[in-house]
Parts: structure tokens; sequence; C-alpha cells
DNA sequence: ATCGGGACCTGCTTGC
DNA sequence: TGCAAGCAGGTCCCGA
């Protein structure tokens, strides 16, 4: 599913939910995720939000007392419904609101995951995170910097959380293709000033994609039950094959790190 | 230190 | 029509 402009838009379908209300309590129907959940979330009772936040791909949920991770994984989504609503397949946890709504975290992969911290930020998860594409700290000094004498093909380089958070397979190729740079370019191998254009394109493909309320493939929806509409916008992704939308030029598929990759032959070098 | 590959899990599509 | 293989938006962990 999700990368991080659909993290962001749950974050703020559920943030109006949220704010100002507690959690009355928590309902597990299956603890098994990609990590067990653990008990502090299954005893909360009663617990006022503070805030909703996101780092990378982790909502964090800021109690009285501890903060809440939620990552949607591969495949996850969060809805809010009227208490009482009928639960389906693999909606695997339930908040109950105080406002008598509930959250509810779908996830058939069941890659993601809903851990709890004492201290807010501080989960080793969060521990050893590179910047945030959409803030300070994040740019093509910082990019090539990061670059210098890696092999490492680009595409994985710009995926890799230590690098960028929240970048993604879709984004990733959405953003080399924007920069006009090859995937497979060595890392270490790309000047400058394209690494300049590339810090540019993340975040234009990256807030361009929040504004249209992320991409909808397959699992993800708004918190709402609306699809996101940045699937129309992309220009690479899934379109092996096909016509460049720029030089007409047909599309190749290759692969990286056991990712598929889409790119241009013609305006990626 | 850096890199690639396997692992986790379900469901959908493709090809024989 | 049935079945197996391959693929899917993430990312931690391991061994080379």
């Amino acid at each position: 599913m999700p990368e991080l402009p659909e993290v962001e838009t749950t974050r703020r379908g559920i943030t109006p939910y949220l704010q100002g209300e507690s959690i009355r309590q928590v309902l597990v129907r299956q603890p098994k995720l990609r990590w067990p959940i653990p008990a502090e979330v299954m005893a909360l009772r009663d617990a006022p939000v503070l805030a909703v936040r996101r780092r990378a791909k982790f909502l964090l949920v800021d109690m009285v007392g501890g903060q809440l991770l939620i990552h949607l994984g591969m495949s996850g989504s969060l809805r809010v419904l009227p208490n009482e609503t009928a639960p389906g397949k693999h909606d695997h946890v339930d908040l109950l609101l105080s406002s008598g709504k509930l959250l509810r975290y779908n996830d058939p992969r069941r890659f993601g995951a809903v851990l709890w911290s004492e201290q807010p930020d501080s989960h080793p998860l969060l521990a050893h995170l590179g910047p945030e594409p959409l803030e300070q700290g994040f740019d093509g000094e910082w990019l090539a910097q990061r670059a210098a004498g890696r092999k490492q093909a680009v595409k994985t380089f710009i995926m890799d959380n230590k690098t960028v958070v929240g970048v993604g397979n879709i984004y990733a190729q959405e953003s080399l293709f924007m920069a006009g740079i090859h995937p497979s370019r060595q890392a270490g191998r790309i000047s400058r000033s394209r690494y300049d254009r590339l810090a540019q394109s993340i975040q234009q493909v990256l807030s361009q994609a929040i504004v249209a309320g992320g991409t909808t493939l397959k699992d993800f929806s708004r918190v709402d039950g609306q699809p996101g509409y940045f699937a129309q916008e992309l220009m690479v992704y899934g379109r092996a094959g096909e016509n460049c939308l720029v030089c007409a030029t047909k599309l190749r598929a290759a692969r990286h790190g056991q990712r598929s990759t889409c790119y241009c032959p013609e305006c990626q070098r």
C-alpha cells in the first residue's frame, strides 16, 4: 500500500476524529501483525489523545503515558466507522473512541504493525531513520554527500530509509522519471546538480500525491473509504511496455532489489 | 561499511 | 476449470 502520501492522507483523515477524544478501549481480533501487538496497547482504557503525527510511514498517536505507533505495511488501511459496525475479513484492530465512533485497522497481508512506546518518538524503529523529504535537512547536498562512493543503483538508494524516508516503489520511479535519471545509475556517479533536481522531484511528486489524496491501486482507501486520485498522474509506474507520455518511446521494465521498475530509456539517463 | 537476498503474509492475475 | 507460479504499495535482518 502506502507510501508517505497515503500515510499522510490517512493522518489528516483520522486526526479530526481522534483530536479531543479518548480511546475508550482497544479490541484486537488478530494480534499477530509484523510484530505482536504489545500488552500496553491492549490495556488502554479511557486514554486521552493528545496529538496525531507522522514520522516516515509511522502514524504516531501521542497519548497520556505513551505513544501509539501504527504502520500500514504493504496493505494496511484505517477507516473511521460508527460503533458496532460488523467487522469484515482482516479487520484486525478496533480503537473504540469516546465519540462513539471507532477507528478500524485492516491489513490483509499483516506486514503492518501496532506498537507502543513509553516515551514519545523514542521507539527503536524510529531511531535510525533518515530525513523527512518535505522538511528541513533534505536536499541535493544531503543526497550527494550520502551517495559518495556508493555503487548501489540510485533507485535502491532513494528507497533506503536512511537516505530519506517515505519514498517507496511508486514514488521512487516517478521521482526518477521527473528528474530524468536512469534508475540503475550508480548512486555515487551522479552529479550534485542532478541530485538537486532529484531532491526537488521527490518533494514535488510527494506533495502532488498528498494533494491528490494518495494513490489508490488495490488496498488503499482514505479514512472515509474514498479513493485517492494520484493514480491518474502516474507517468511510469506500472506502465512498462506502454509509450512514454513525454517522448512516446516504449517504456522499459527492470528490477532493483526484487522490486519492479519502469522507466523511459530516452528521458532517463 | 555496503550490498543483495530472504523472510514475513494474503490475494489476485497469469499461464499451462 | 484447476492448479501452481509469480507478483503486489514495506522493511528488518542476515550473510557475503
